[in-house]
DNA sequence: CGTATTATTGACTCCATTCAAAGATAGTGG
DNA sequence: CCACTATCTTTGAATGGAGTCAATAATACG
């Protein structure tokens, strides 16, 4: 029988792990899951080349996910948001290929490694529930990519309404939020210069889009925002 | 015990699904995978949209993962070479997100759906198995992120080793091969018009890097090819 | 052999970057 | 609490890499 139970750890009830498994599953993994662990701005959840110590999910707070080449540049894959899951990028060579970093006070649960191969044989709906949410990764990972062709005012339009609706789906407001990142880490993700983040930025305020007040962003027409991105919509949403 | 041991449908040993799996976990496999069907090029392995119907191992010639938008744009996110596995774009929401189109004649066998749910709990190392291949899709997908913002030469660069290495892993020439990509559609992969893919190419074949046949190429100096990518070649290989 | 597709090459244009400098904000210690 | 500093943001001007447009050439295909 399939309930609606919060994960023993987790106050973000049916937006993290737990969704289609039966209570059952869900208190063996209430008991494997470790609880929160808190971090401030600037500090690692991992690092790139550690062992792969298992999936985290963040309970609050925000993160960024990073990847290092070897000339120092900094790339930011991916933000993680409250409830969403991080370290898929470890699975593969049981290191992880990216450094996960709060991007300001945030807390997280982890879910060991050594207990995946485990739960895999004992609770086969985490099992297919992990598969899922890596199988999410790809192809939010591949919308990414074709964003990453159109122009800068597109891929910026994008960035906030993606944001937007998954602070919406995890209760927050979709209308104002505040950006913990700088204009530098916005370029960044969206292979753009910080400048040009600035401008862009400038000129949806101008239209009325949206009002920015340092790193709050409040948008005033989200039909304008979605405007601005209809060549690729309807993949998107 | 675990054995190296074919797949009873696979030529492909050791490169396809099974890897460290028991012999009997890969009989179990071989009665469930589908055998090879054949396609000719411009034919669908799957459809955008369609319902999952599972994932897919290339067995022989080739094909791209392609993401069609809104106005009829195509967009080439990946492309598989034998041994190589395809339809975890389908996983989540258990319909296709990408298109799977053959690029040659090519064959290729099924792991169906319905059976992954099953295999999850009676192969436990297949899950595994599976789980880490989708972990692999991530980490190539955020290299292919990375290089996105690489100016051309290095986009160019880094496919054509790619390509080069991923063949001589499946014991193909890893010198020479054939592009069963027009230069639109490399153009397309890469974010680039189809000029600059040509001109690029040229300059290559120029600078005694590469030897241009048509869609033949030859790499000539592999030193030179990785030279150009250097700012971020260590995360690479 | 003729037609359609694909590839090359050149000229021009433009979007976004880079460079540069001034302005705002936040954080720190006196 | 204010001054001081570091960091971040804005804004302008100039540059350049890659795209677009256009015309020709080569290749593949029926």
């Amino acid at each position: 029988m399939h309930t609606q139970v919060k994960c023993n750890n987790c106050s973000l009830d049916n937006i993290c792990l737990p969704r289609g498994l039966s209570s059952h599953e869900i208190n063996h993994i209430s008991n494997i899951v470790k609880a929160r662990k808190t971090l401030q701005r600037g500090e690692f959840l991992y690092r790139q080349g550690d062992q792969f110590s298992g999936v985290l999910a963040i309970k609050s707070g925000s993160a960024k996910l990073v990847a290092d080449d070897s000339h120092g540049n900094e790339h930011i894959l991916d933000i993680l948001l409250p409830g969403e899951l991080l370290g898929f990028d470890g699975i593969s060579k049981n290191l992880y290929h990216c450094s996960a970093i709060a991007l300001e006070t945030s807390s997280f649960c982890l879910l060991p490694a050594h207990s995946i191969d485990q739960m895999i044989t004992h609770v086969p709906g985490l099992a297919r529930e992990l598969f899922r949410h890596s199988g999410d990764k790809i192809n939010n990972n591949n919308i990414h990519r074709v964003m990453a062709k159109r122009p800068a005012e597109e891929r910026l339009a994008f960035f906030l309404i993606e944001l937007s609706e998954r602070l919406k789906t995890r209760g927050f407001s979709s209308k104002e939020f505040t950006l913990s990142l700088t204009r530098q880490e916005i370029g960044n993700h969206l292979g753009l210069a910080l400048e040009t983040v600035s401008r862009i930025l400038k000129k949806f305020q101008q239209q009325g889009i949206i009002q920015v007040k340092n790193k709050a962003i409040t948008i005033k027409k989200q039909d304008a925002l979605r405007a601005i991105l209809q060549p690729v919509e309807s993949d998107l949403f």
